[in-house]
RNA sequence: GGGCGUUUAGCUCAGUUGGUAGAGCGUCUCCCUUACAAGGAGAGGGUCGGGGGUUCAAGUCCCUCAACGCCCACCA
């Protein structure tokens, strides 16, 4: 049956079979009357409305790796799966299939569309977390939660009202950034701004009652009839005897004042700026400071209104269309002087790329000062720490200079805002409840989805019940896993509302990792068709091998991550080195018994294996406490790939063909290959679960998910000589590729040595891995004989004779490249240690190791230059 | 305007308290050696962006310049 596997890895079967095996036997679900300490994730919750893209494979691996690590650690550990309802994504998605049918959520209304975007966002809701089955994610499915469900609609609302019973949450009139196309204000952090190429008009208003004008600068024309006022900086000799003064706005004949504000630029454009305090924030802030009036010009859909003094022509005209127009007007008039080139930064809907309309109206805000203080503090004093480090600093220079949150979404899906209005005298109660439905009507805006979001680590641990088991157990949770581009968006916010609400950090750390893009360094996206589809790539290289390749490119430093479809075939090459590694040990295990390894029979190399791997579970364990996850890939790769394999499975084939080794061999294999599969097992889970369940063992485990992590342990600490036999067998292998000796020609050797008993206790494996019949000694003084290659390994002279094979003049030049590589080396540790700067200030140690290889590169060099003497003769 | 990151082998990138550079891919040579050709063995390849400084010693610390990328703020 071991025989019968495929020499070929087939992920595709393999990572079925045992994620099914781990989901019906219930091995993800979390215990929160464990009595073990718990270790808690919180999935960062994709949108409904997404599916599953190379940014989640990354993050949810990730998360993976550090859930199975610690289950396999001692840990109760929980993984929270769940996804974001993602208001105006969601939104968006449901009314473009209505227009489809050429329906507006209005022909439907307000109930009739939540109950469509709810069937939609059920039947999509589990789409995405079925992808990531595909990952082998071990999250708790029987937890699996939703941004909007009962739950997190209760937490949203116990956190509205006791915000707002703290006057944290207030209702006012503001400018905030409106997006004409989602038709709804939304938050500084939506909103992205790029630079473009524009204009600066220099536009003439003419002084009233004299002759003369004010020329002022502006990128806005068409807000002109909201203008009221012309403001200079009060300090601006150029304008101050106009201070005061009245002048009539173009096209439009109202008179406004000339005023003086410390806002004003002096020497930007021309020194004067027209007020506009609906359609500005800078604006907005002097019109209040001056006790103006607003008057609106645009409307919430970006077009002009049809009231005041704009002109019948302009009315619902797009404001980038009335801008035409009216700079045409202007010009014909003679009030439009100068048109400047400009680049300046516009604003854009994060969602929809349309330029945002600053927008003077009434929404809800959280005043978040009050609340920073301590998620400052929190982070100053250490209780949450970022990874890396740096992004600190980000974290905190928002949270210093934070502003407040607009939450308020003229939207219909998301939670609607818990307040309600008496239908006579308007009168506004907060409430977790409509007091009396018959005489109240509740708010029609919804909160900003990530208000839910913010809610996320303890909502969907029970909160605001703080005696459910699981709220006890596992909050606060242990790590948040996420890419830098949400720090502010989710992580800042999350940091402040689990402290106010808990008086916890939500998490003690903060993971933060690179993003995901395309082979050229560009960002992955639709519209660009530069995406790689995770499915795609585990369909064709497997689950395993995009987690270890993905893994393996996470540096400490958490720098972005180029990726290629061709990139994965390093960890699928991997796998396929771990199955036929596995293949080779299972085939070999014939007549095993189930004891352990009897330590007194232990060969030099066994030892070697032993010790690497012992070195290898103390490295893994650090690097992974720190973080360091690319690490552990690598420490991973190397010991199994360039140690077990490449090396110890050689060795090993030589002492199953001895009776008197064989027995122990097979139990060293065995043991080797079950905590390699361990190691393996939180980045390459379903590989190393088929594997282990193949190996014959006595092991208490149902599964190798649920087995013990391999840790660093005394009985395992071994020196040995190996590094002798490998320096010898790879000058030996040096020397016959040089002199292209065939393969199956058997050369034999003399060893120049005084540590003859340690060669011979290696003889065998030089014999074999080096191709080598006869092995003769002599002592290291013995003459060297006339025609022979050589390899200076140590101390010792490895002689091969081969007089009829090689070309001396070839020889003479490879040993001179030798011998100047080693005067090199001399040259630069005796200037060391001439040094007497260097003797007096360098560490003991340091110093002792130089003079120590200077004599091994003299006697190295004393064995080359006899060498090359011989070979002259 | 402020801040951050990057610059190391042809390509993509590692390099954790400073001690004369590593991997994967690619290249060249040999090999279907009974786990694996998605493999094995061997080889070649770098003045660590430029300049200056600290130090016995700098890819690693400090200063400065340059190029590229990102974030925040935003002057109408």
């Amino acid at each position: 049956m071991l025989k019968d596997l495929p020499t070929v890895y087939d992920a595709k079967t393999t990572e079925e079979e045992i994620y099914k095996f781990w989901e019906e036997n219930g091995m993800f679900k979390a215990d929160a009357k464990s009595s073990k300490p718990s270790y808690s994730i919180v999935i960062p919750p994709p949108n409904v409305t997404g599916v599953l893209h190379m940014g989640h494979a990354l993050d949810e691996t990730l998360q993976d790796i550090l859930i199975r690590y610690h289950r396999m650690s001692g840990y109760e550990a929980l993984w929270v799966p769940g996804t974001d309802h993602a208001g105006i994504a969601t939104q968006n998605v449901v009314e473009k299939k209505l227009r489809e049918k050429g329906l507006s959520r209005y022909d439907l209304g307000r109930e009739e569309f939540l109950k469509e975007t709810w069937d939609w966002a059920n039947k999509h809701k589990s789409a995405i977390l079925d992808q990531c089955k595909r990952l082998g994610a071990s999250f708790d499915r029987t937890r699996e939660r939703f941004t909007f469900d009962k739950g997190c609609s209760d937490a949203v609302k116990e956190v509205f009202v006791k915000l707002y019973e703290k006057g944290l949450i207030y209702k006012g009139a503001y400018i905030v950034n409106w997006c004409p196309r989602c038709q709804s204000a939304i938050s500084d952090v939506e909103t992205e701004y790029e630079t473009e190429q524009g204009h600066l008009w220099e536009i003439s208003y003419p002084l009233k009652g004299e002759s003369g004008a004010i020329i002022v600068a502006t990128t806005r024309p068409e807000t002109i009839f909201g203008d009221v006022a012309i403001a200079v900086h009060p300090s601006d000799h150029k304008y101050s005897e106009l201070i005061g003064k009245t002048v009539v706005i173009p096209l439009s004949g109202r008179e406004i004042p000339i005023i003086a504000d410390e806002y004003v630029d002096k020497n930007f454009g021309t020194g004067a700026v027209k007020i506009t305090p609906a359609h500005d924030p800078n604006d907005f802030e002097v019109g209040k400071r001056h006790g103006f009036k607003p008057i609106w010009v645009i409307d919430g859909e970006g077009k002009m209104k049809a009231c005041g003094e704009v002109p019948q022509e302009l009315h619902g005209l797009d404001r980038y269309e009335a801008r035409e127009k009216i700079l045409g007007m202007l010009s014909y008039n003679n009030f439009l002087l100068r048109t400047k080139e400009h680049e300046h930064n516009v604003g854009k809907c994060q969602r929809c790329n349309t330029t945002i309309e600053p927008l003077l109206s009434e929404q809800w805000f959280v005043k978040m000062e009050p609340l920073a203080k301590e998620a400052i503090k929190a982070v100053k004093d250490g209780r949450i720490k970022f990874v890396p480090e740096r992004w600190e600093k980000n974290y905190l220079g928002w949270m210093e200079n934070i502003r407040d949150w607009c939450i308020s979404r003229q939207l219909w899906w998301g939670h609607q805002i818990p307040a309600y209005y008496h239908n006579e005298t308007g009168e506004m109660i907060v409430a977790k409840e409509n007091p009396d439905p018959k005489n109240y009507t509740q708010d029609s805006d919804v909160l900003d989805t990530w208000f839910s979001s913010a809610l996320w680590p303890f909502s969907t641990m029970g909160w605001p019940n703080t005696e459910s088991d699981d709220f006890k157990k596992f909050y606060p949770t242990s790590v948040l896993v996420t890419g830098f581009d949400i720090i502010f968006f989710w992580v800042a916010r999350m940091i402040t509302m689990g402290l106010e609400f808990t008086k916890k950090a939500p998490f003690s750390t903060v993971y933060i990792h690179g993003l995901i893009r395309d082979e050229k360094g560009q960002k992955m996206s639709k519209s660009k068709g530069n995406t790689i589809d995770p499915v795609v790539i585990i369909d064709k290289y497997g689950s395993d091998a995009l987690r270890f390749t993905m893994t393996s490119l996470c540096t400490y430093g958490g720098q972005d991550i180029k990726i290629s479809d061709e990139r994965f075939e390093y960890g699928r090459n991997f796998a396929n080195k771990i199955w036929n590694a596995s293949r080779f040990v299972l085939m070999n295990l014939d007549g095993v018994d189930e004891a352990d390894i009897d330590f007194s029979k232990l060969t030099l190399a066994d030892k070697w294996i032993l010790n690497e791997l012992n070195n290898t579970a103390k490295e893994f364990n650090e690097n992974i406490k720190n973080y360091r996850i690319g690490e552990t890939a690598h420490i991973l790769y190397e010991f199994f790939w360039n140690k077990y394999c490449d090396w110890y499975l050689e060795l090993a084939k030589i002492q199953l063909q001895n009776d008197d080794l064989k027995l122990n061999t097979q139990r060293v294999l065995r043991y080797v290959l079950d905590m390699t599969l361990r190691l393996l097992h939180p980045i390459m889970p379903h590989i190393t679960e088929k594997v282990w369940q193949l190996i014959p063992q006595k092991s208490k485990f149902k599964a190798l998910m649920l087995a013990d992590f391999p840790v660093y342990d005394d009985k395992l600490v071994f020196s040995s000589d190996m590094d002798l036999v490998f320096e010898t067998i790879k000058s030996i292998r040096n020397v016959r590729q040089s002199f292209n000796i065939p393969t199956s020609l058997k050369c034999d050797i003399e060893i120049r040595t005084e540590q003859k008993s340690t060669f011979e206790e290696m003889e065998a494996y030089i014999q074999r891995l080096a191709k080598v019949d006869k092995i003769s000694y002599a002592s290291a003084s013995s003459p060297i004989p006339p025609k022979s290659a050589a390899a200076v390994v140590g101390a010792s002279k490895i002689i091969i004779p081969l007089a009829n094979l090689i070309d001396f003049d070839e020889e003479i030049k490879r040993q001179n490249k030798k011998l100047d590589k080693l005067l090199a080396e001399k040259n630069s540790l005796s200037g060391r240690i001439n040094n007497e700067k260097f003797v007096q200030n360098a560490p003991k140690e340091l110093i002792e190791q130089t003079k120590s290889r200077i004599a091994e590169i003299e006697i190295q060099e004393k064995a080359v230059t006899e060498l090359i003497k011989s070979l002259k003769d």
